[in-house]
DNA sequence: ATTTAAGGTCAGCCATGTTGACTTAATTAT
DNA sequence: ATAATTAAGTCAACATGGCTGACCTTAAAT
């Protein structure tokens, strides 16, 4: 018996199993990643620019400190990529007016079309792997990756409307 | 109807799950990577070096070519954390005697405890989520994140043994 | 009026990716 | 046997994007 744990008890994780998962993590994100960066080159961006674009696009007068936690890097670090991203006139800001402290960040029409072609890349990549698997696949990814993710962090990710059931 | 779409043909996908999707892969990129880089920094080391270190105690030994193909660096990205690694005895190489050009790398025993050190962390997230969402969930899992990465390097990922099925 | 919070800035350092040009040694093909 | 290819390594230079630390401004909260 190579593995006599795996047959006392279906609940007891194998190794072997659990290094799939963190392989499969490591070669899918590389991929996931690859097409964007090809794009973003262009522009003489790079990831991070990326990272930012996305989020700024998803929360719209998002603050610099709430992207901050989403990227979890220094503010100096991000002022950087979010500097020339302001400059090139991809993002814009404004202050809030509840609170003239904080300013509120969103994509330019320019930063959106951008946006939208990085995006575009990665979701025709989800689209095609949710298709081959089929919901129930589905479900299981987003509720394994949630696992992974730290919990003060899961609300983060947020299936925004729940999907309407037929009728239309 | 704010998403016709959907509620027409369930096989259409949202843009809202494919975000969700990207977003998920994002956040437990990002925290499935903070634990071991903590652990590296207490050696000098960086997340390149994990890479290096996980695949080679993965694969003893795997050529340089090989680990190459699996990283998608530059061979002189690679030399940089490779030199370092076997100058601090984590790895040592040796030529292959069927080929004396190449040379074959594996962990030290050294090498053999960082590595686990660093996996036992990632291989307790994973189990911690496996466990939460059960086996169906985990083959979801496990079936869509091979759809995302890219077809040729699928069979990478290898569940190296099928499990017994019962019975001990 | 003081303290705190949000944001920004400058300087420098480090890790890790890149290109490009070459070298050496061993194997394979002609 | 010679030539070509392959595996590995090396040196130099550069870019990206993390980091720390010190410090500033403005606005809000106490």
């Amino acid at each position: 018996m190579a593995d006599l744990k795996s047959n006392i008890n279906p609940l007891f994780l194998r190794e072997e199993d659990l290094r799939q998962g963190i392989e499969l993590l490591f070669y899918a994100y590389r991929d996931f990643t690859a097409e964007p960066d090809a794009i973003l080159a262009k522009w003489g961006f790079g990831r991070a620019h990326h990272r930012v674009i996305y989020f700024v696009g998803r929360n719209p007068n998002i603050t610099v400190t709430e992207l901050l936690a989403i990227l979890k890097i220094t503010k100096q670090s991000l002022s950087r990529v979010l500097g020339t991203l302001i400059e090139d006139d991809f993002i814009s800001q404004r202050a809030d007016p509840s609170d003239r402290r904080r300013k509120l960040l969103t994509l330019t029409e320019k930063g959106g079309e951008l946006e939208r072609e990085l995006t575009t890349t990665q979701m025709a990549r989800f689209a095609r792997a949710y298709r081959e698997t089929g919901a129930e696949a589905v479900e299981g990814f987003r509720r394994v990756l949630s696992g992974i993710i730290n919990p003060e962090d899961r609300a983060r990710v947020r299936p925004r409307q729940k999907p309407g059931r037929g009728r239309g």
